[in-house]
DNA sequence: GTCTATATACGGATAGAC
DNA sequence: GTCTATCCGTATATAGAC
């Protein structure tokens, strides 16, 4: 029963996330259908200073259309190859509604990587657990990871495709984010390492490697739609992928 | 002695590549540099209809100047944020001139991604040795791989980032040439798994994740320079990732 | 072959009506 | 809040001189 697996910890927002038992991606996705509500809530919220609109309601709404039609675009052909004129097609607001929203294009973009950003934290924070073996650790880093790249899907490719246009200060934040990732991993594997159950491999590099085989999912989504390769199924075999290169 | 290390084949371009000894990139480097030049004497054969140049050696002076130029410009900030004017500044060139060697921008785009394609598949047909061995086989292939994309490193990134930009003809090709490649990865693990050598895990999800990694070295080539990583060690790092869990 | 000058179109952004 | 109309800069591409 799906109840069981999901087990609220302290008051609220802490889950824990996978205990003994497996999760697949169907009972996270009901999981945070109902954090998503509250994210547009938030751009609004931070944004008040660039966002010329008042009404919470249609601010919200409307800038759910523009995100998602800038992702739809943006992922197709590229951010810059995609003009206002697409864009206001697109949402069915005019060029002009949407200066309402954002105070030009790179403004736009800026928004657009950031809001990916915090949302992918707020995740991974909410579903990461403190477990204390590291392996349990790994695993669970491994699905999070995954499930929210999948959750989030076109968030990631946009962000990972259109980070070299953004300006040096939020370019740094970008790479910034990724190192932060990377460190969280290498920390997995060196508690590994230390409790004697990892090999004493380079963690700098294997963390590497372990990052970049779950960015492949993300950034290959079409080739593993073909294939009918699940989520789960890509899951299951990257962690015994990884496990078998990383246990003692 | 580096010149028994690579024992030439038959009469010409086939070249023993890795004879129980390790080759190193330095000495790859070597080898590719004569190979090199010929380059730009074919992209101005294969393309005398839409170049307006006679002189042979003006057009090949030039091409290699304003493929250079656009690899520079368009790997900081993309293909289609790049001007002509950019362009024309960095090779020295006047826009009106540029014409005389490709039509337009978006023909400009496709030469480069055929280019790339045909040289990358010639420099992996003279390396890749028939190898009767899986094993030795696989460790070849990685090798040859990462080497080239290494001395390509410009044009795969370039390759990989500005697929998307191009036409329906040629992106169908680029997709094609990325199957290719992962089918020979396929093969090489197949024969592994029937030779009793292998895991028999899925070869077609153990193919994506090995050129996964593959890719990781070109895509984040940066990363790897401020880390000081050399080919040479995520070379020998990823071959010991990868033989740990594809091997019995 | 290469340059300068320019035609032509398109894109981002704004003004002002509703 | 949203629309239409439009300004203005910039981009691609070409024409014609040298």
């Amino acid at each position: 029963m799906p109840s069981k697996v999901f087990k609220a910890g302290k008051k609220k927002n802490r889950v824990i996330f996978v205990r003994n038992k497996k999760v697949n991606y169907a009972e996270f996705q009901k999981q945070i259908k109902t954090t998503r509500k509250s994210i547009y809530q938030d751009i609004f919220c931070l944004n008040q200073g660039s966002i010329r609109i008042k009404k919470e309601k249609t601010a919200i709404r409307n800038l759910e259309k523009i995100f998602g039609a800038a992702l739809k675009i943006s992922n197709k052909k590229g951010f810059q190859a995609m003009s206002m004129r697409d864009l206001s097609v697109e949402t069915g607001l005019s060029t002009g509604a949407m200066y309402a929203y954002f105070s030009g294009k790179e403004d736009l973009l800026n928004m657009m990587q950031h809001h990916k950003r915090t949302l992918a934290m707020r995740f991974m924070k909410k579903y990461m657990t403190l477990e204390a073996d590291p392996l349990k650790k790994l695993k669970t880093m491994i699905r999070v990871h995954l499930y929210i790249s999948e959750a989030m899907q076109p968030w990631f490719y946009f962000s990972y495709m259109e980070a070299k246009n953004m300006n040096k200060k939020h370019r740094d934040q970008a790479v910034e984010n990724s190192i932060a990732t990377e460190k969280i991993i290498k920390e997995i594997i060196l508690e590994g390492q230390q409790a004697g159950l990892f090999k004493n491999d380079d963690a700098d590099m294997s963390a590497s490697l372990i990052k970049a085989m779950l960015q492949e999912w993300y950034l290959k989504r079409k080739k593993y739609a073909r294939r009918k390769v699940s989520i789960d199924r890509y899951a299951d075999f990257l962690e015994s992928v990884i496990l078998s290169f990383i246990r003692k």
